[in-house]
DNA sequence: TGTACATCAGTGAACGCGCGTTCACTGATGTAC
DNA sequence: TGTACATCAGTGAACGCGCGTTCACTGATGTAC
């Protein structure tokens, strides 16, 4: 059927769409072509019309979402703009509406679906990490807890981010301001 | 074939250590039992003699590395034990070294396989957020770039774990924590 | 205005593959006599 | 000391399932005449 100009991009914007809704609430190795054609209103076969793959589409998801950033912050000045960064993705909203939420996070969820004995598992070496940093904290400033748990934080997400990077100049930069950071905030210098 | 009373132990600990450490290199999920069989010298029927699940084996890798770091630092002193975990953590070694890294990380891993084109996809959001940190932090203190790139790793840290543990209290308290430090290091009260 | 035709978005069955898991079987070893 | 037997760790073929991808086909629509 011969269709309107626009028509294919509209459905390729839709694909798109449920893609996105999905990798941020399962991650990308649990959502199947079958689901993300579904929740577009079409059937699995019809996908190839528009994508070569399914990495192809992961990748079109990702610059989506971070085009979209871009121009919502767009008219911000530039401090306002870094310290609503930090309380837009540490907040609750963030946290628990799983439907929009930053790539870079949904890589985690893969075991959201999962066992839930798998995730309780990994609860076990944070706690132990936490525990070693509340003890050790030099105890002047925050509360030690907070800044322990902060600490745990700050060490994962930046090896985390480290090894996830393509770009090995990058990957070091993280790790070594991470590193220094963590170092200052505990006061071991 | 009846055989000495501690050969069992023995092979499941075979088994166990294969298993850590292909599950570090290349994430729970990419990692076959065929795999971790072959790694330990057996193959893949064997695996159901020692355990019931391929989770059952994770879940015990995880602790088993648990148990292995609680022993490792249990003689020195609360405050070395803290710094040097940071040192150790973050330390180049641990970046490289992808065969004995802590399971927190290993969750990463999962694109560390997969297609060049899906890792230098998420760089994207992340430089935009390095970015915006770099330009919005106040100019005292630390090196703006380096403050810039801890933020980053502090605030996708924080909501990775918040996200990945069981307990809700602990991810309120982890999601608040990162944000206080956060706030606080950028200087945005 | 009406009819035949060409286009092409969408369909759904099928293919190929890998993986977790099961299971009938093997064969080396210790034990009973 | 030697032989028959029972045990059970280990084997590898097979099952079942889900998924990414392919492909022959359908049928609604616009176009040509």
């Amino acid at each position: 059927m011969p269709t309107p100009p626009r028509y294919r991009e509209q459905v390729r914007q839709r694909i798109v769409q449920s893609a996105t809704l999905l990798f941020n609430r399962h991650g990308f190795p649990a959502v199947s072509i079958d689901e993300i054609m579904a929740g577009a209103g079409l059937t699995r076969g019809g996908f190839y019309n528009y994508f070569q793959s399914k990495s192809e589409l992961y990748v079109e998801a990702i610059s989506h979402f971070v085009e979209g950033k871009r121009d919502a912050v767009a008219t911000e000045k530039a401090t306002d703009r870094a310290s609503d960064l930090v309380r837009d993705y540490l907040s609750l909203k963030h946290l628990e509406k799983v439907d929009a939420s930053c790539p870079l996070i949904g890589l985690t969820n893969i075991l959201a679906g999962g066992d839930q004995s798998l995730r309780a598992a990994l609860e076990s070496p944070l706690r132990l990490m936490i525990e070693t940093f509340e003890h050790g904290v030099t105890p002047t400033g925050e509360p030690a807890r907070q800044l322990a748990l902060a600490l745990a934080s700050l060490c994962v997400g930046g090896m985390v981010l480290a090894r996830a990077v393509e770009d090995p100049s990058l990957a070091e930069e993280l790790r070594e301001a991470a590193m220094a950071i963590a170092l200052k905030l505990g006061e071991w210098t």
